[in-house]
DNA sequence: ATTAAAATACCTATTTGTAGGTATAGACTA
DNA sequence: TAGTCTATACCTACAAATAGGTATTTTAAT
């Protein structure tokens, strides 16, 4: 019985955590190493030769492209399966030339995060076809992280994204059919989770986390 | 005498003016064409079979890449210069790749654009080794282009910066060493300019226009 | 040197947002 | 069933933003 060694990359701590979550359902898979940046995960590539690399694109400093290149230049025999968070269509096209085994982008659910895994580990590719410009999608596994990371509810996600597209408390109440004293409870919610102090801080967190 | 035909193809109609104005004081320089799209644009490179294609990368629909390789396969004498807005290293090994002649970032100046575009005619590479993330240039051509099609003046950049950068009026007053009734009145102007009626409205013309 | 544009500043008024408190009904979970 | 989480709602108070007006000085351009 062959054990598959798996190395993680992610500069989100919460999102490796989960995924190792996920990947602990999994039998034959032990995941060896975890690492937040390229060169992190260059060494661990080096010292465990995994059979898999989940490789986030989105680490500091364009990392992503470059280590994926390395990897596969180095040790064309290990996997890489790419996680990113922007929609990208023409990544997609770029880590495909750049010979990597597959593809993930974070709307994905947990039951397609381990077909993926899965499928790569028997030698085959994974490219779901329909990569499509769609918002985060509040099924993803990846959304439920999200929401944890932040103890934020799936309402309060509602208001910031609401808020973001400049709607006034007053007319959010409206379109929701709520007081616009709930609306303000919530704004004061996810103000003290997220730690702003107004509108803008609001945004700029919707906008780094994909929300829009 | 030989005059070189030139297409260009922008989404943004200010930027395709401005162009013009500048491609104009160049002698031998002719544009035969323009493209608000990557249809118009094939259809003009057919018809026209000019020396030398501006691309936006930026058009609707991620079309300009796509532009690129059909021009470079059925045009392969055809010369093409890559703009975009983006500080995307990744693109500009990318475009290289497809044999694109040139790559410009929208932080250039007028005279670099004429130097790409003169180079590039000569059969010359215009691949600048210094692209590097920065700010948008404030003497950068397309900056002043951006201004014009606002009517924004440098000082309400500047505030929209603040501001987008979770700044209070109270705040921005205080590090520029103004009245706080100073910095009310630039916004209210920079409102009226971007016809927003809030803060949410301003940040996201800022995060759309690469202001931040 | 003249003009135009930009940056500065003030006044008033109203609306909206921010921040603290509390409370209750329903859903979900252990 | 007890307990927790979520969504809902209200109260008060103050701070900040929005919107209208005008006016002066500084800077840039012709």
């Amino acid at each position: 019985m062959i054990i598959n060694k798996v190395v993680l990359a992610d500069d989100h701590h919460f999102l490796l955590e989960g995924i190792l979550t996920i990947l602990k359902e999994m039998p034959l898979i032990e995941i060896t190493a975890t690492a937040q940046n390229g060169i992190e995960l260059m060494e661990a590539v080096a010292r465990q030769l995994p059979n898999l690399v989940i490789l986030d694109l989105n680490m500091p400093g364009y990392d992503g492209l470059q280590c994926l290149q390395k990897i596969k230049t180095y040790f064309p025999a290990i996997k890489v399966l790419i996680l990113t968070n922007y929609n990208q269509p023409e990544l997609v096209e770029e880590v495909k030339r750049m010979n990597a085994d597959g593809y993930l982008i974070k709307n994905s659910s947990a039951a397609e995060l381990k077909e993926a895994v899965a499928g790569i580990l028997l030698g085959e590719k994974y490219f779901p076809a329909a990569i499509k410009l769609k918002a985060v999608n509040e099924d993803s596994f990846f959304f439920d992280e999200f929401l944890k990371k932040y103890q934020l509810t799936k309402r309060e996600v509602e208001i910031i994204r609401m808020v973001s597209r400049e709607m006034s408390s007053k007319q959010i109440a409206a379109a929701l059919f709520l007081s616009e004293l709930t609306i303000n409870t919530h704004r004061r919610n996810v103000f003290r989770k997220l730690e702003v102090t107004n509108v803008a801080g609001l945004i700029n967190f919707a906008r780094e986390n994909q929300l829009l």
